[in-house]
DNA sequence: CCAACCTAACTGTGATCACAGATCACGACA
DNA sequence: TGTCGTGATCTGTGATCACAGTTAGGTTGG
């Protein structure tokens, strides 16, 4: 199985801990709120990383106990962070109770992008009319950071898989519907595996191409506030990728 | 809290059991597969059941112990379904890790209401254009059974809840697309608390006249294979009902 | 009479153990 | 040589226990 994990590499830390806490008398004020993170809490954001990153392979299964022994944890937070991914499709339970990645079929994710084209696109109209300047500002920094891993030799896929992650939530963000950003990090948990592990293995370059021109034609229908715009420049992107994935193969049936 | 559940009410096995295993040599054929569900499985059933219906009121609190005794199970499957309840906001975890049923706030409706306007209406569309003769015979039953509960004396709020179920997700099971139905069942089970609870207080006849009548209209389309007019008639009926919500009040903040 | 404390019951979380089912490899029989 | 039985090993599931944190209720002190 090789799960490639440290105990929780990277800082455990990621929930805003220094919160102000607004006045308070003496040194009070200035202690943050403990972090009160679940251990199974921590597990699932572990492997939901993994997930969308790629690291774990469709059709990899997984076993409790090696992932918790890999993570230095109880089989129990383990356990449920299982049920949790399991819930919302990030992994399947087989019928012999064995935990894999889903397998995409053709048709699963053609499905899924059509749902995708949907639902993103019209957060995308609905973020053109409702972003504020400065969320803009920050879609823009993040389309720079892409184009940058993008254009750079050889391409940095990493910091673009993260640049184009954070530009399209960003997007979604600044359409002020939470329920809204649920239901597509569920989307993006379901296709990033095939999504992301192409990426890994493609040098990028032709999705580079054809996502930047994407990128900047969403950053000009915002600052435009041009609604329709916006949501073709993402359907065009969500488009082109998934004609790439689609044409490299590597889904089922 | 008061659970009002039995160990299992009714028929465990709504998995289809007697499914033909092609042909096979003497009585091996005619024997179907042994009912394997896990009694997480059948506690996340139950509370799910629980939750659409109504039964539950937003800001109930549950407890694991008292959940667990009243279905005659252990503490642990009952962990692990309100783990993956949770996991897709049909439940709730404070910050006190106390469980509760969520409560929703007018905004938190809003965005509900318009996210249902968005996918149920393109599932709409979609099964508009792609449903079967047999599909639009079904959904026609279940309007009919929906009609007569309307217009019982007085009446038949329960028959009128699952029915009016029954019709919309035969509805979304025409379009054929697995993925598309899962996120809407999501979509109710947040919703269904307010929703049922609401409709098991009134007697339903506002709501009852506005849903037979845009009930009345989707099938007309159905039928006529008009993708637009089924969307439209989608759309008021969620509509209607969602102003009558607003309107009983019952909604935080 | 009100506030503060303090205890007791209860909460979810995590670990550990027990168990039935699945899987795979090895070996025996046809 | 191919196939079936058999064993060990590993799987997830469920139960039980221990523990820390919260909450509610009663009591004490002001």
């Amino acid at each position: 199985m090789a799960v490639p994990v440290q105990p929780f590499a990277g800082p455990a830390e990621d929930a805003p801990v220094g919160r102000a806490l607004a006045r308070r008398s003496g040194a009070l004020g200035e202690i943050g709120a403990l972090s009160r993170e679940t251990l199974g809490e921590r597990v699932t954001g572990e492997l939901r990383a993994l997930l969308v990153a790629g690291r774990l392979a469709p059709g990899e299964k997984l076993s409790l106990r090696r992932v918790a022994e890999a993570l230095g944890v109880s089989m129990m937070p383990v356990r449920e962070a299982v049920s949790r991914l399991a819930a919302d499709g990030a992994l399947e339970v087989l019928p012999n109770r064995a935990v894999r990645v889903p397998v995409l079929t053709l048709a699963g994710f053609r499905e899924l992008t059509r749902l995708r084209l949907v639902i993103e696109g019209f957060a995308a109209e609905e973020a053109a009319t409702t972003a504020s300047a400065e969320q803009i500002e920050r879609i823009a920094g993040f389309e720079a950071a892409f184009g940058r891993a993008a254009n750079a030799e050889p391409p940095d896929t990493a910091a673009g898989v993260a640049a184009n992650r954070d530009l399209h939530f960003a997007l979604y963000e600044a359409a002020g519907m939470p329920s809204l950003v649920e239901m597509i990090e569920r989307l993006w948990l379901k296709a990033g595996p095939i999504l992301n592990l192409d990426m890994r293995h493609e040098p990028g370059r032709l999705r580079g191409g054809s996502a930047v021109q994407a990128h900047a034609a969403l950053l000009a229908a915002l600052r435009r506030r041009d609604a329709p715009a916006a949501r073709a420049a993402l359907e065009n992107d969500i488009r082109s990728a998934a004609a790439h994935i689609e044409s490299a193969g590597g889904l089922a049936e």
